[in-house]
Parts: C-alpha cells; structure tokens; sequence
DNA sequence: TATGAATGAGCATTCATTCAT
DNA sequence: GATGAATGAATGCTCATTCAT
C-alpha cells in the first residue's frame, strides 16, 4: 500500500538505470509490484512522475545540509559545510536531478519547477538572514534573491566538476574553495 | 544547397515550435525542403543534430555579447553590459538551450556539451584576465576558473527569472543589479 | 433507485452524445448516479445493455404510432398518420436506432433483434388484418408477411431522407407521398 | 503490388472471418504481405476500409444483378429476376454489408455511404425507366425515386429473412413471391 | 445489493530508419 | 548525392471487468 509513493521510489529507480525514454512504465509497475492500469491511477502520463521526483530529490538535498551544516561554527566554516553539502548531493544526484529536468522541460510540466525549489531557496534565505543579522553579511544583501543566486552559482559550479569527470579529486576541492571564496567576497562585509 | 546548414536552422524552427519530443523528422525536413532520407546523410540520428544546434546557438550567444561589450569602458560598465547580454540571450535562446540540454542529455551526447561551451568559456576568461592585468580584478582570483562561476552565475541568475513569467519588466532590472553588485563583490579590488 | 432504468437512460443519453465506441461504462455510471460495479449487477457487458435500449426505443415507436393514428379515419388517412409518425420516429431516433443496431450486429446480440421488433409488427399486422376485413385491402394479402414488408419499406424510405440531411422539409412531404401512394396501389383493392 | 487493393482484399476477408471488432490491422496487414505501417499509407485509421469495401460490394451487387437480368424477358420476369439476385447478393454478403454499415455507422464515414450506394440506385433507375417507356410501369410513378423504395423494400425484405435463419428454404420463396406481387401492384399499370 | 479501487490484457498508431532506384 | 515509399519494432494508454469490503 501506499501505492503513490511505491511508484515514486520504482521510478527513481528504473529512471537512474535506464534512463528515462528507454524506461517503459511497465519496467515501472513491475518493480512497483502493482497492475499497469494502476500507475495511471495516480500518474495521468509517463512523464507526470517527474515533479513528485523532483520533489523527493529536493527534499533529499535539504536534509543533506541540514545534517551537515554546524549552525553554531562561525559563518565561513557553514558556507563550507554548505557547499560541500551541495557538492555531495549534486555527486550523488545530478544526473537523476538533470534527468528529471529535462523531463519537465520537455513536456508541460516546467511550470511546477519553481514550486519544487522553493523550500531550498527558503531555507538558503533563512541562512543568509541569520547571518546578516549577525552583522556577517553586508546590510545592502537582499537575502531573498541571493538566496537563488547563491544556489545556483554552487550548483553550477559543482555540476561543472561531476558533469564531466576529469581528475575529480583534486579538481572538486579547488572548485570548493574558489566557490567558497567567491562567495565570502560576494556577500560579507 | 549547403543542406546541413538548413536542416540546422529548419530543426531549431521546428523544435521551438512543437518540443523535441513531438518534432518528427518529416516535419524538419518539409521544413528544409529536403528528401526524409537527405537527413541520414547529414546526422546519423534524430537527435544526432543536437550538438550542431547547440554550437549554432553559443555562437549566437558571443556575437551578442561582443556586440555589446564596450572595450573601452570601464569594468564595472563593462560587466552591466555582459550581464545584459547574457540575460538577452537567455531571454531569446534559453528554452532552446534548456531543450538541446535536454536532449543532449537524453541520449549520448552529454560529453560533447562542455566542447560546445567552451569558446564562451574563453572568452569570458580573457575577459577576466584583462581585467585582471588592469588591476581592476583581484589577483586571488583564478580567470580559468571563475569565468566558468561567472557564466553559471548569470545563466542561473537569468534562468530564474524567465523561467517563471512573472511581472518581469521590473524584476529582470532588479536581478541584473543584484548580479552585478554580487559579481563586482565577488572578483574586484 | 430502480437501477436499471437509469442505466438503460444513461446509456441511450450518452450513447446519442458520444456514440457506442467512445462511450465508457465510467460514463454511464457516472450519469446514472451510481458505482461501476452496480452496472454488472444488472448487464453482464457493455453490449448487454443494447437489447434493452432498443425495446426502449421500439416501444418509444409504437407509442408515438397509437397516438397519431385515427383508428375512425379511412384507411388512406390512416395509412398516411402511419406513414407520418413512421416518419417522426425515424427523424427523432434514427441514428440512436443504427447506432444499436450497429451495436447489436457487432456483437452476440443480433439474434434478439427479432424479438425486439415483434411488437412493432404485430401492431401493423392487426392494422392490416382490420383494413383487410373492412374490404380495403385485397384479399390476396397476406397481411402477417405485408406488415414487415410495410414497415420496412417506410422505414428505409425514412431512413434514405434522414441520412442523408439535404433540404429536408419539401423532401421529407414528397418522399411521404410516394411511399403512401406506392403502399395504397400495393395493396390496397 | 497494389497495395490498396490488396489491403481491402485482405480486410473484407479477415472481417468476415473474425468480425470487425476482434480484427487486429497487424490480421490484415499479414494476409495483405505487408507491413504494418504501409498500411497506413492507404487509410488513416482502421475504420476508414470500411467505405472501400462497401464500394466493392456494392460493385459486386451491381454485377451480379446485370448477370441475372433477361433484358429481353417481359417486365414481370425481369422483376423476378433482379428480386433473385438482391436476395442472392444478400445471402452472400449481407453480414459483411452489415458489419460495414455498422463499422460506417459507428465512425464518422456514414456520410460516404449515400455516395457508395449511388451506382446500385441509378441502376435501378435506368431499369424503371425503360418499363415505364414501355408503359409498363404508370406514368404516375417517380422512377427516380421509387427506384430507392423498391431498393429498400427489397432488400429489406431479404434482410427480414436471412437476419433470422428459420426454415430458410420455403420461407425465402414465398417472401420473393410477396415482394413481387407487392411491387407489381405498386408501381404496374 | 452496492461499491470503486485495482487489474492487466490488448492494440492502434507512430515515426525513426532503411534501401532500391 | 538525393529520393521517398516502405518498413516494423516498440509502447503508452485505455477501459471492460473483477472482487474484497
């Protein structure tokens, strides 16, 4: 029972071994352990699934910073653990997420991406919040946008490093630190 | 004649219109005006044009930027102009993008995709390095590296806000200004 | 309550509306106001219905032929009311009656189609049977076999007005008088 | 090749064998020596045969009704001889007409079939005019029109017949006996 | 009787790709 | 190189029917 999020996880599943167009829903339902006709009972179409991943996948990422950030270290040392939160989720998830992406760009469903990034955004606003009333960040930071700028400028970076796998190793922990960097200069006083 | 070049430009017409996934092969070449076998002579698959789209728009993309960049300007101007071409070309290009991405990560054409940015990736960093030279930009700062954070940055940034439709006008201004106040932060002296 | 009357009704409301093919059993429940299940408490399948809509409609058939015919009138008026409400039967219900009847053919059902019809029959046989006997028809006919004869010889000259929809009105009078003054020399004195 | 013909061939045959409904295009396709897909090159839905095929056997009625008729024989023979051969025409084929009426009934082609029956009316139309020429028929009678009421009665009357399959033999005889005397009457001098 | 969630067999249709000309 | 008729594999989705409650 439960069914919905059975079908959710089988998906998941199936999409990160086979990637989405050679996944068929019966490759689904199967692991699923329920009836083809079923699926459609929660899902109006193959590609419906996606922002329920999305979703999970999102909220995968925000428990991952949330178990990693020290929220009582100074403000560099939880940028650090922020970023290299991101960076763990991204190398764990960016092909599933990008997968996902694509599956919503490519049909009606783009819309719904915003609503599945807000609660990552909010939280990277409470973030930076906190440490502009500490006196951290600069008055002048909007938290609200730099929030989304923040987080994309991380995910971009380490998408960058794990989409093309070139001596990663190194190459993650200077990418970390220039991020790091960057931002520390972008946003404090 | 120069049948490549026109099943380019009839695929990007035809993939705006209808969605990769819903463009068939016969509409792009009723589009070109070719023969449905013309096609495989060119691209061995449907979606085998996709990085020569992509090319074709990275191209777009540096001519607008460097048709809009004053060399002679100061840095600071200099940037406000870059940022308002990358966040023109997005306006323009980013749902192509977003689909080429799409469909280049879809199939087996993902490796290509950092070849295909790369000529914007150097010119941002001579950009930077110039900069750099001039004393404007921080000598911490790795151009190699950061001009890759720069345009991740902008695309995010700009990628957010056309995104999702709303009272755009006003937002892309405020954006665009707290892109450049958080980049001027980020690299300057 | 009394199920299977609002089945029998909801299916004849959204057979017209949607024809057979596209018609879901979800759609006749939902009309008829009750589960999906309940329908195959009282029909076995889908086509299972047929039989009874086409009683209903023959019955529809008969009432509208008792109402309309003067049983005081002379046997050339009367034929004409026949004629006349044969007519407005066919207009009303025509493609309803195809429609089960294709549906009917289609199915194990067909064989029914007689019984259906029976009542039809034995009404026009007794309305011949009676102009026999008052000397208006020859003798020489044998009314039980002329009936089927009549009624299909009105219902298909009917039939060949309704399908076919081209300027109705003066059509529909000429086509009444030729079937009249065809029936009267065929088998009147 | 001919692939057309080959295809309605190939459908008549597998519908009369299976029916409609349970008739699968990869049935006919096979039988036709084709591929599935070519087959809709020919016709754009699996219904869309169905006009094709009416236009063979109406052709095939038409036909066999010229094979049958003395036009050297007086009226009255030659009545009985085209009552014969729709009766005939019925026997053989008046399944597969039903299924094919049923099948344009059912789908948006039942505008077609006034357009596929045109042949079989004009024929019987020529056939009333030259009686009535001869002054055999009364000048009263409207060839063009009553050549569809003896079209239908007939075939109507055959129908009645064979839909339900009692005591054939004896029963067709003196059903073709009535339908002749019927129409002398009706439309003789 | 009544329900409606669950089932899963079933197939028309599509369209990328091929190949004889 | 160019053509475009022919191919046929491949599958998302439907919906009549069932059955546990």
């Amino acid at each position: 029972m439960n069914k919905r999020e059975r079908i959710i996880q089988a998906a998941v599943e199936v999409f990160r071994e086979k990637g989405v167009e050679k996944t068929k829903i019966s490759d689904i339902v199967k692991l699923a352990g329920i009836a083809q006709g079923t699926y459609y009972l929660y899902f109006p179409s193959k590609m419906a699934v996606m922002p329920a991943i999305a979703e999970v996948l999102v909220e995968k990422s925000i428990k991952e910073i949330r178990a990693n950030v020290d929220r009582e270290a100074n403000f560099s040392i939880q940028l650090t653990q922020v970023i290299d939160a991101i960076f763990s989720v991204a190398e764990n998830y960016h092909e599933m997420l990008a997968m996902v992406y694509a599956g919503m760009a490519t049909t009606e469903h783009m819309n719904e991406w915003e609503a599945v990034y807000e609660p990552f955004y909010r939280w990277m606003s409470d973030f930076l919040k906190d440490a502009q009333t500490a006196g951290t960040i600069r008055e002048s930071v909007n938290t609200e946008r730099v929030s989304k700028l923040v987080i994309g400028l991380i995910e971009s970076a380490a998408e960058q490093i794990y989409l093309y796998d070139s001596n990663r190793e190194q190459e993650v922990n200077i990418q970390k630190q220039e991020v790091h960097s960057f931002l520390l200069h972008a946003i404090c006083v």
